[in-house]
DNA sequence: TTGAAAGCGCTAACAA
DNA sequence: TTGTTAGCGCTTTCAA
């Protein structure tokens, strides 16, 4: 196990300073063609490459070339999805990811970040937990740059992208109240996620401009698995008054509901997924965009990092309501032939 | 934008040198209890964090607690969960992660992997390119460890963590062919990617075994997106001979054909995938275990960073054919009366 | 055009 | 128990 060649060896093999070393590995032109070309053929005979770690540490008030990126779970096909768009935009820029799964948990988003501050990253890309985000800002204070993307972090002033997660639940579930529905469940994950908890506000908003009281029975929250879900289905089902349309919070949530929904009850889902369109019936979904999340933070991240220095800005991206059939089946006091989503 | 405060900014505070702090920031209990009571309100007061960058350059023959992890793309569900599982387990060891998505392109492999040897990681975890990797030897020789995942690495020897891709469509399409088909089509991703030759392999030694002959007109490959694939499905269909029997080689081919695909024909997938058995028919799958694979490969690295030096490994993991309906459909030449997948 | 000296922030080895 | 010295691999500054 040999150890690294280091400028100092390349710099005896050619037989000149580690500093005309240190000027041709950086593409420096003051030095001439004939020693370049010596200390070409040094570094490739000995498989030299520069030591990044040593470089940044001299380079005090340099960028690492390196973000941050903390997601709720990068194996949630949304957050891979908007992990990949940042990591995308990062190559883009030169930079690298280090990336990292806060698992919904205040201390291991804590040891995260401070592991990645600790790197001296250039910035960071958080999908915060709930809770306050105000120790974020000695980092802040020193330099590194941050941007929230999909939820929102109290305390902190940053740069934060997300969707109108309340207006499109809002719209969704007026959506279904025109369909003739009046008992209409609400399955959602943790309240405490922000999304989570924008999308229920956005429920009782809906209910309350009807004139519908929300109803306890038909309303849970904390389902954060598909077996979970779909025992809820069941007992939601089973109320006095039982629903006869059902709103999922999540994708998650969706997948438990479609295997323990009967076919009759309407149905819409927050965010789109593969093969909602196969199913029968055909899956009405509030469909985001997580890779224009992903790229749009990462952008305003790295506008950050080249010296933007503007008031901090939220950007809300835009959802769709995608009908597609199971949140336009008619509710008990339908309008009689009024389809209008249909063609 | 204050600069971020030093050990010598510290023991000014503390009134002691720079080695007492580095004592008690890194916990050497010889430090005199007073002393670092001391030292730690100072660290409090100043917001000191300690600078891993130069103290990995200090630590020559340390560990930069930080690996590599070069999937094919981040975004893609299957290679999350193997992400995923794989940070889990360097989280466990108290390593950060690297991540980066080669898209299949040599040139951002090699420029992915040069960017975390220069930045010193422990090792990498990689899902390879196509083509050979011998230009890895060099950073192998300096003690990087190396692991593959999902696909095994051309001229490279390192611990590989597989599926048996060949075995497990074998088995599949003798399953197909023992429901009575012998006109069997497939449907492929590129051939070039190690995982997708295999299952090709396997397709061709499964109808050799049975005696029949491959057509070239039922077999498509380089199916890269849903479109694609359910393009390539109208196109089989309409061969002279259509076949009554498709195999698809991973879940992006799959979601193709079921977008496309009349459901009186036979069809497999490799990948199991969310949904799979709520669609009509339900679809009958090679599973393979994601985070499996993501969790043995981090395993076989960290043991390799912590010493294990035993000649490289390659490691099988399971697959499951999991009949569910769409692969049990009974082809021209079923055996009457014969079902022996219900129940 | 090239090189020598100094120092980035930290820690190993030794000295007090 | 605490401090001093030296140096990790690199780049900045200044001199040759």
């Amino acid at each position: 196990m040999a150890t690294r060649p280091t400028m100092k060896d390349v710099a005896a093999e050619a037989g000149v300073s580690v500093m005309t070393v240190s000027r041709v590995v950086n593409g420096d032109s003051v030095v001439s063609p004939e020693t370049a070309a010596r200390v070409e053929a040094a570094v490739r005979k000995l498989g030299y490459q520069r030591d990044d770690v040593a470089r940044q540490l001299r380079l005090t008030d340099q960028l690492s070339k390196t973000i941050g990126l903390m997601v709720d779970h990068v194996g949630d096909p949304f957050m891979a999805a908007v992990a990949s768009a940042a990591e995308d935009v990062a190559r883009r820029h030169g930079s690298m990811v280090l990336i990292g799964s806060s698992r919904d948990d205040q201390r291991r988003e804590r040891e995260l970040i401070a592991a990645f501050t600790a790197r001296r990253v250039d910035g960071l890309i958080l999908t915060p937990v709930a809770g306050s985000h105000r120790f974020l800002r000695s980092a802040q204070s020193r330099g590194t740059k941050i941007v929230c993307v999909d939820r929102a972090a109290r305390g902190l002033e940053v740069d934060t992208v997300v969707v109108d997660n309340f207006g499109a639940v809002q719209e969704a579930v007026h959506h279904l109240i025109a369909h003739g529905h009046r008992n209409i469940g609400y399955l959602g994950d943790k309240q405490e996620i922000w999304t989570v908890g924008e999308r229920y506000r956005g429920y009782l908003a809906a209910l309350e401009a009807a004139g519908i009281e929300a109803d306890p029975a038909l309303i849970r929250h904390g389902l954060r698995s598909v077996p979970d879900a779909a025992k809820a289905v069941a007992e939601i089902l089973s109320a006095s008054t039982p629903p006869t349309a059902i709103l999922a919070s999540n994708d998650v949530v969706a997948f438990g509901v479609l295997a323990a929904l009967p076919s009759d009850i309407a149905f819409v889902s927050f965010d789109d997924f593969t093969l909602a369109a196969q199913m029968t019936p055909p899956v009405t979904v509030i469909a985001q965009d997580p890779v224009a999340l992903g790229t749009s933070a990462a952008h305003l991240l790295f506008a950050r990092i080249h010296g933007d220095t503007s008031p901090p800005r939220t950007v809300v991206m835009p959802t769709r309501l995608i009908p597609r059939g199971s949140g336009e089946i008619p509710g008990p006091h339908a309008p009689q032939g009024v389809d209008k989503d249909r063609g």
